[in-house]
DNA sequence: CTTGCACCCGTACCTAGGTATAGGGTTCAT
DNA sequence: ATGAACCCTATACCTAGGTACGGGTGCAAG
């Protein structure tokens, strides 16, 4: 059973991405250097199959590549101090929850919107801007 | 008191982006083209202001030009069908729902993660990367 | 041994979302 | 009535995040 390895073709397609965006990610440091075949191919573990998912995943909820490497690099860094990867943690988190508040706000606009729409077919004072008027991650008693 | 009447530079540090950004998303669609003076200076009512850090936050969150766009039209169209503005609102929320259920799995593993690192120094068992095995809303990528 | 496919590296190119520059008009306080 | 601070258009340029291309190697099947 040889579960410990693949090469950049199949990663790429197990990911869901293609073999220059891998090679583009380790030049830019999101995926450490593989093991090499004598040859010179790349031999990646099963695990980056899911380093590359969560690359993309957070793409997707509006993080740089430059933030996926701080996040991935507090996984990584081994030798990183308890403190700092508590901090950095600490400051993902509330980068975090602010976006789940706009999204929250943005999704209640929405709702109403939809609500609105329903009951006499007319569009008017439409709530979408008001949605996030206030600061995205406002502490609501609620 | 005239407050119908901002001038693009004012609209601009209001709202936190530059000048040429204001007249890059008037090109886009993203803001109608406003009223003008005589010169052909444009003039821009208040709640431009608001239209614009929408944009901006809405970007902060993942979303491209183009669907903030659409969710734009969604309040603008005076004359799109109730039942167009209902499907569009509910696609935009499924894809909102689905960004808070990364979010809130990424938040999760910092969490344990941070936690982790109290115990004893060593930042085992790292959760970040199974954070977000799972899809995050039980929907396919589109 | 050659055909075909996956891989290697380096470099060039592309799209999205701006940002800057050139060359000119407007406004308004002094 | 003039100069600083603004505005106009058009066009060029920039960064992030890829994608594609050219020329060469490795290797299994026919």
């Amino acid at each position: 059973m040889t579960h410990e390895a693949m090469r950049i073709g199949q990663l790429a397609s197990a990911a869901g991405v293609n073999v220059q965006t891998l090679r583009y990610y380790e030049r830019r440091g999101l995926l450490r250097e593989p093991e090499r075949t004598s040859a010179g191919h790349r031999e990646y573990p099963e695990e980056a199959v899911r380093r590359v998912r969560f690359i993309k995943r957070a793409q997707e909820l509006g993080f740089t590549l430059k933030e996926i490497e701080d996040l991935l690099r507090l996984r990584d860094d081994r030798s990183a101090s308890c403190s700092d990867v508590r901090a950095a943690a600490r400051t993902k988190m509330e980068d975090i929850d602010r976006k789940i508040g706009s999204l929250r706000a943005m999704r209640r606009a929405l709702a109403i919107l939809e609500r609105s729409c329903t009951s006499d077919g007319s569009t008017r004072e439409c709530p979408i801007l008001e949605a996030l008027d206030d600061a995205p991650a406002r502490r609501r008693t609620r």
